[in-house]
RNA sequence: CGAGGUGUAGCGCAGUUGGUAGCGCACCUGUUUUGGGAACAGGGGGUCGCAGGUUCAAGUCCUGUCACCUCGACCA
């Protein structure tokens, strides 16, 4: 790449509609644009990074034998119809029509399409086991794009499936494509962990997320250490961690808590620990109101909530229907006498004597105890807390935050059922396959690694990631000897080595071109000025403190053994 | 979806009580500079998000609309 000639651009400032350092550093440094909210142009050099980040899955997903094809990303509706997902997928898809009317939408995930293309191939058992990959684009109408590269609507993702025979079989497809995922981060040289996650609606075996650790990451990580616990908060599972109450039970009585509808309001009223409380919250869940009572001190975990009821949607419940509901106005709902299911957090189980709302204007019930109402059924549903004991006893969880670089899924066999995708074994018997589904965000990969690596001048690449390996900077381009030498060298180092080289012959200053060069997160530089007078040119690594004066003549083998 | 904010040159911004648009950076030309974002001089670039309306006159006032950003989407 020559800087004189080739599109090449940086900006001096941060831009205002960059809401995260890593998409800051892109958009500056020339890698990408934003054209409209969580839609990016690659320009140029993030390209690059993005096809070496490609390669690496490449070579991993082709080394455990999985076959690379490509989908289409406009598919016609009626596909996600057939399989279910159109609902589940609602709003988030993107939806069209042709010319004759005939919906489609853009791909937001591709299993339909690759169970179709699993058809074709899958007939016997010794079809089984394969699989196949690909790099797609997906489009998901996120309600809000956030944090450059991290949360947007158009992004490529290699998705990979697998099918086998049996549970044996995916237990082992599975254990490979783990492991060619850990090659993958690693080599990605990203900051990660691997926690247990949802499995969704489709009710898979297993789900565990890559997350690479970072401060602006989306998803709350629950880490106990000592015991290698780690899983995503939406399941983390919480155990009940007080003694029963010895409090003798009182009867429950009627308290007037005027103008107090907020929990943080009725504790400052009756002056009580907050945990003498229980909140009911009225929910909506896929069309029917319940109400799901937790400590005071406590918050619902949706995600719980939906497995135990094997439902689609949840969100709290409208202020008509709470009023409707409890025949109070919203704040004071309480468990008593209440006519809709009520789903009571496991720890309530313990405590007694509490205050919960009394279904009336102004007023709350308190010394209330379990035989005061019946629940429809007590379970797990609340949200476990940074310090709360680990549901493995190990010791108190801590919390980190992470980006979801990558998953990996036993699906089972409940997608092949759904997706009719059966093959014949040895007695002639028709079984479904066991499907597994893998993914990763290519330009998630990208922004997490900018945002883990990078410090105040600029990006600070991995190596092989580097859209720059190599930059030779001509301090003055005016003075014939440097550009006879940084000529020289640059013809040397692209015949000899397989790597990105630049030359900065461009007529700027000096700290220009250092600047720029640092910005973008060149790997190496190699700086040709007054050191030619003694054979010597400059190499300063990326981030290093200092430089090193090398020999002309050595550059070559040099770069040739960083780069090894 | 709810609340708030912002749209003026490639980027960041200013623009008073309405009077036909400016600053910094970037860009072009020239001169002097040349090892960490140069100095001077000259210059180019804007249907002021879009559409209506009020007015002799609208970047400015009114209405609508679109886009982008922030917060919230956990309140009982």
């Amino acid at each position: 790449m020559r800087l004189s000639r080739d599109y090449f651009f940086t900006l001096r400032d941060d831009v205002k509609n960059e809401d995260s350092t890593s998409g800051n550093l892109l958009v500056r440094s020339g890698m990408i644009k934003k054209t409209s909210s969580g839609i990016y142009m690659m320009l140029p050099l993030g390209l690059r990074v993005m096809n070496k980040i490609e390669n690496i899955v490449r070579e991993e997903m082709n080394a455990i034998h999985s076959l690379e094809l490509s989908m289409p990303a406009m598919i016609a509706e009626e596909v996600y119809i057939e399989s279910g997902r159109r609902e589940t997928f609602g709003n988030s898809m993107f939806a069209l029509k042709d010319r004759f009317n005939k919906p489609f939408v853009l791909g937001p995930t591709h299993e339909e399409l690759f169970a179709a293309a699993a058809k074709m191939h899958v007939h016997s058992y010794k079809d089984l086991p394969t699989s196949l990959y690909q790099f797609q684009t997906k489009f998901r109408d996120e309600p809000r794009p956030r944090f450059g590269l991290i949360r947007v609507r158009e992004f490529v993702m290699k998705d990979a499936y697998t099918f086998d025979r049996d549970l044996a079989g995916l237990d082992l497809a599975y254990d490979k494509m783990f492991q060619a995922y850990k090659n993958i981060f690693d080599r990605l040289e990203i900051d990660y962990v691997i926690v247990r996650a949802d499995t969704g609606v489709m009710g898979g075996l297993l789900s565990e997320e890559f997350q690479a650790v970072c401060d602006i990451g989306e998803d709350i990580l629950v880490i106990e250490e000592s015991s290698g616990y780690a899983s995503n908060l939406e399941i983390a599972k919480c155990i009940i961690e007080d003694e029963v109450s010895d409090e003798p039970e009182l009867s429950y009585e009627i308290k007037d808590t005027p103008q107090a509808k907020t929990i943080e309001e009725v504790v400052a009223f009756l002056n009580e620990d907050i945990k003498k409380f229980v909140k009911t919250l009225i929910y909506n869940i896929d069309g029917n109101i319940y109400a799901l009572c937790v400590r005071g001190d406590h918050e619902v975990n949706e995600t719980k909530v939906l497995k135990l009821l094997g439902a689609n949607e949840i969100e709290m419940a409208s202020e008509e229907e709470v009023i409707a509901a409890t025949k109070a106005p919203v704040g004071f709902a309480g468990p008593i006498d209440l006519e809709i299911p009520i789903i009571l957090d496991q720890e309530i189980t313990v405590m007694k004597n509490f205050i919960v709302g009394a279904n009336q204007v102004d007023k709350h019930f308190i010394n209330v105890n379990l035989s005061d109402f019946t629940p429809t059924q007590v379970a797990d549903i609340r949200k476990i807390r940074e310090g709360d004991m680990c549901e493995n006893g190990a010791g108190p969880v801590k919390f980190m935050r992470g980006i979801e670089v990558g998953n990996t899924f036993k699906l089972g066999d409940g997608y092949a059922k759904a997706m009719d995708l059966y093959y014949t074994d040895q007695n002639n018997k028709l079984i479904p396959v066991q499907m597994g589904s893998y993914g990763i965000g290519i330009a998630r990969c990208m922004a997490a690694i900018v945002e883990q690596n990078h410090d105040k001048h600029g990006i600070l690449w991995p190596k092989h990631l580097a859209p720059i390996q190599v930059a030779i900077v001509i301090i003055n381009t005016k003075n014939a000897e440097q550009v006879e030498v940084a000529e020289k060298l640059y013809a040397e180092l692209n015949a000899n080595t397989n790597l990105d080289i630049l030359i900065d012959d461009r007529d700027e200053r000096a700290g220009v071109k250092f600047n720029d060069m640092e910005l973008i997160g060149a790997y190496a530089r190699i700086t040709v000025g007054r050191g030619i007078a003694d054979g010597k040119v400059e190499l300063k690594i990326a981030g290093a403190d200092i430089s090193e004066d090398i020999a002309i003549e050595d550059i070559t083998t040099k770069i040739k053994e960083i780069f090894a």
